[in-house]
DNA sequence: TTGTGGGCAGTCTGCCGACAA
DNA sequence: TTGTCGGCAGACTGCCCACAA
């Protein structure tokens, strides 16, 4: 697709246009004095959570936020003397003029360095080239392993996990006695390093040798540090490090004082806010407790979504292993998080509570576009119709199944297959998340959500699919949706070949139906194969009905998608990863990590895989950078 | 004398408040979470150029100063975006609330932290306790040495200069076989290294072997860094380093963008000024092109110098061995730095040209507090009476033969030796400084000057010791002054005890007289042992003399000290070190390093020694700290 | 006086399979 | 499947003096 684009550009002769493009991003890659980043290795290292605006799109640029990353920084709270500017508000819609990725040439810490123009509204933007500024892209094919006290000692190499070896090295000769090569790895600053990869001992299995301790000790790797490993697309080897999170007193920057640096990012946004010229910013993901960038697109679309205090909500945090798992949470308040400083503000305006305690701390405060609820996953723009990259529908469906319903450009709802909606019961049940445990007004949100989704145009017997219910209209799918179902098996298939049962424990307690004044337009969409679908979903389920009540069964967000969404904005792979994320977010219970080559290996089972899972959700969750 | 007034301080019961302060001032070192760190050996790492004002002092604050060493550290130029601060003046009046200490975990890299409060005037400063601050110290008994490959390589020890290792290290034990000794050593940050230090080889010499390369690994020190070692006053041995300036390619600081950087100085400065708040500010003396907060005392001084165009003057900078040397230049234009952003600053407004070209690169732009005229070097405070510390005269001088004329706090030019004006003559005469090469308007300046210095009190013997030139009144003497003299000849010892001949090609021409319409006060002055300074002094000279008009024999620099100078600020050694300064200043060649071993013995030869030059030379210069 | 290099002994690095978690 | 250990060979570190600048 993209080739046939470039192609028609030679033919008709902007190639030239294009050669320059390509200079003047040469000009800039030279003009910091540096070698391009590779973007795939930056955002392995980032993290699957972060995502960078585009640039030319728009963001709202949070003060708040970026005074909380130098606070990080420094290791030491903002000071109270701080002036107020009145100029700047607590969010500055910005364009993005420039977003470059960087590395710290000793630690290889990375972060990003942006231009935002503040702008006064949406249209007076002006289109910014992007000089061949490729999507940032999260790796689909890359490993990170935590470094053990026999990785990193002197004593001997580097032990590489199994599957890492088989999935990223090149493939080994296993006639060789023993198996052995020689792998050419780049890090994020270009330098290469050459490591022996060798498959021995007994039992088998993969080290790299030779190289190994060298690399060690220019990267000052500890046990605990992590590195990763990624392929390109030119299948070349990247690795990169993450520095475990040593716990350094305080460190002084001996540059500026933390009460300068703090007064310099307000100063300097509040400069910028008020003479309309460009400022530069540095985003440290790992630094950062929030990123402080959103795109315009995320936060009207979380600005659009109802929340409301004792709501329960899922938010994603990076695990351990680089995946990310979902945590429940319950709204617990809806306030200002600085009523001096920043009244008014949306960044953090959620006082939350979090349903598990324990291993890694999760803030207190959170900003709304950073969570997901029931009726933020099924509200979302309608893409531009090329846009369907890397988003492979499943044998047996056609593309346009998966697309989103419905031409225009306004937020509208997916239809939904049975699965999702057996699913969909099953988490809002499952006693892990504590629905309805600590707040009796949990459920009523919930079910009041159920009650929003239309189901039509879903023929009875794949909605039924594997199971022994059968209905003929819409009140009765309502109906349906709304029964009772006891303990839940869902077959599900793991990356290792086996097959798993996982074993949901789910029951319902009190569901009382509400109504939601939404409104919900509906536009065509083409039926599905049912046979196919039928045979490709197997679970293996007992299920208990009860009935519920439901009255609303269209329902239309007040959202005038146009208007609020830029076209630049709009995430790709909308059209199919809709339903993988409401499946997704569905059955995923809270306690469960989403470990990329597990994850959805059972909405595949139920013929609602996606190939790019982590992708296409990092997308949908509101970020233009995929 | 100090622990006399301590002594009596135990006696009449204040020893309950010193221990109050020992108690606060532990308080604290605890806030700040760390050691104190040794004063004498941060200031051995600073250089012996660099000094901090006292704690309760006044200071001018200069922005400028401050933005470059943001632009210093960052290696990036001011943008010119940077908004104006109107509230903002280019020298911001503070009283000094704290300084404290620093050095970086990881390079040892030193910097000192500065809160100042910004005043209206000097009448509302209050005191504020100094919580036993000692002054700060240079050290004398320090050495510094650039590391070799040899030093640094992992083949080897360290390679100790006999002469610092017999001055410094404790006295080995001779009767060994091998000489040696551990070394128990100190860092900036209290981490203790322990050294064997052992006399071998053929020839002898010291080394560092044992525990030298863990030394060298840990400070990841390479060839051409310094590694300096000092004993403090309890005779501990203490190490400091000095990382070479590898030129690292504009670090970017990935917390704040340089912009910011710049923004958050000006504005946290004047958000400070505006609201009379104590703002922080961190001073690297390695990085930072010049001190931007200078003592009142200081600044005020060089304002009633005069300079002019075409003036030649001396500017002291460090050399490679961490010793000073004076460069001599002329200036060129009096404008402002940067017309725009900062009219009628005082930061930089000299413009000036360099007698050198070559090895090291100086700034074509100075300050005038940065400066050295002769007129500038006459006019100096009154001490405190009590402030005589470490300034021991010579044998056959009393002190009080060094004391400052007069008692009041005005500014008054001391008395001088004979010796003293004949190395003013020599000096002004030494073709070396390119005096009247460049610009014909040079001499008369300077012998303007040479005609205020008043001489009286002082005996003829005296005056004219070790010449064949005799005179009876003022007028005479300065007709002596104004000859010519011929190649002059100082003998002077060296530190290796050997007889130097430094021979001064002088040769004058075109002395015009000048008048300055400067008063100048004399009090009473003890007269000086003659025969014991004329035995002391040997001079082998041969001299010419050449008649010249004088006027004023009396002048007096229109300030009023008391209201000028806060006694807090007045430096110690005033007393002594005048005379000191001036021989040192006039018999220096503009090409001589001042070695502190070396500088001042020929000075002594001719009975004007002081034994801690460097110590009393920098108070002099303005600076309140020690 | 001190920087560098050769000689040499002792230590450390780094590759191997064994073993166990 | 993979983390850590003992064994072992070879490389490196670090102390010594010789030699020269």
């Amino acid at each position: 697709m993209m080739s046939l684009v470039q192609d028609q550009a030679k033919i008709d002769g902007s190639s030239n246009a294009a050669s320059l493009f390509d200079e003047m991003k040469l000009f800039g890659e030279m003009q910091n004095n540096k070698k391009m980043i590779n973007s795939e290795l930056w955002h392995a290292c980032a993290g699957p959570l972060v995502s960078l605006p585009q640039p030319g799109s728009l963001v709202f640029y949070f003060p708040q936020g970026h005074s909380e990353q130098v606070a990080a920084t420094t290791r030491q709270s903002v000071n109270s003397q701080i002036p107020n500017y009145p100029n700047l508000p607590s969010q500055l819609m910005c364009q993005v003029h420039n977003v470059t990725l960087h590395a710290d040439k000793e630690t290889d810490e990375i972060y990003a360095q942006m231009t935002l123009q503040p702008v006064n509204s949406e249209n007076e933007v002006l289109p910014i080239p992007n000089f061949g500024h490729t999507k940032s892209k999260h790796p689909t094919d890359y490993f990170c392993k935590n470094l053990t006290a026999s990785d990193t000692s002197t004593h001997g190499g580097f032990s590489v996990p199994r599957r890492a070896a088989e999935k990223l090295f090149p493939q080994l000769d296993y006639s060789m006695q023993p198996p052995n090569q020689e792998l050419i790895v780049r890090d994020l600053h270009d330098n290469v390093w050459t490591f022996r990869h060798i498959y021995r001992g007994q039992p088998k299995r993969h080290l790299l040798t030779t190289g190994w301790s060298l690399f060690v000790g220019a990267k000052r790797l500890r046990a605990g540090d992590s590195v990763l490993f990624i392929r390109d697309e030119k299948a070349q080897l990247l690795v990169g490090i993450r520095q475990a999170n040593r716990q350094m007193p305080s460190l002084p920057s001996s540059v500026l004082s933390t009460d300068s640096m703090h007064i310099g990012v307000l100063a300097a946004a509040a400069h910028a806010a008020s003479s309309r010229s460009p400022f530069t910013i540095y985003y440290n993901p790992r630094t950062s407790p929030s990123q402080f960038v959103i795109p315009l697109a995320k936060f009207h679309k979380a600005m659009y979504t109802q929340v409301s205090v004792g709501m329960q909500f899922g938010m994603m945090f990076e695990t351990e292993e680089s995946s990310k798992r979902r945590y429940m949470g319950t709204i617990m308040a809806i306030s200002d998080y600085d009523p001096l400083r920043w009244p008014n503000s949306k960044w953090r305006s959620l006082q939350v509570e979090w349903d598990e305690h324990g291993y890694g701390e999760r803030p207190t405060r959170v900003s709304v576009w950073e969570i997901e609820t029931p009726e933020s996953i099924f509200v979302f723009p309608n893409p531009s119709p090329e846009r369907k990259r890397q988003c492979i529908p499943l044998p047996g469906l056609t593309g346009s199944e998966f697309g989103l319903v419905g031409q225009s450009n306004t937020y509208q709802i997916p239809h939904l297959g049975p699965e999702s909606i057996v699913k969909l019961q099953t988490q809002f049940k499952n006693p892990n998340s504590r629905l309805g445990a600590s707040f009796g007004c949990h459920q009523p949100v919930y079910s009041s959500i159920l009650q929003n989704i239309q189901i039509n145009n879903v023929p009875t017997n794949y909605l039924m699919a594997g199971s022994n219910i059968s209905n003929s209209n819409l009140a009765t799918k309502h109906e349906l949706i709304q029964r009772r179902y006891q303990p839940l098996v869902l077959q599900s298939t793991c990356a290792s070949g086996k097959t798993e049962l996982v074993n949901y424990e789910s029951s319902m307690n009190q569901i009382i139906p509400q109504n939601h004044n939404i409104k919900h337009t509906v536009s065509d969409t083409t039926s599905s194969d049912e046979s196919d679908l039928a045979s490709a979903s197997q679970p293996s389920e007992k299920l208990e009905h009860q009935k519920m009540q439901s009255n609303n069964t269209s329902i239309e967000p007040e959202i005038n998608g146009s208007a609020i969404i830029n076209p630049n904005d709009l995430p790709d792979c909308i059209d199919s990863s809709n339903v993988e994320k409401v499946s997704d977010w569905l059955m995923q219970p809270s306690n469960y990590e989403t470990r990329p080559d597990a994850l959805f290996l059972s909405a595949s089972e139920n013929a609602l895989g996606i190939l790019e899972p982590l992708d296409c959700f990092q997308e949908f969750m509101g970020n233009t950078d995929s």
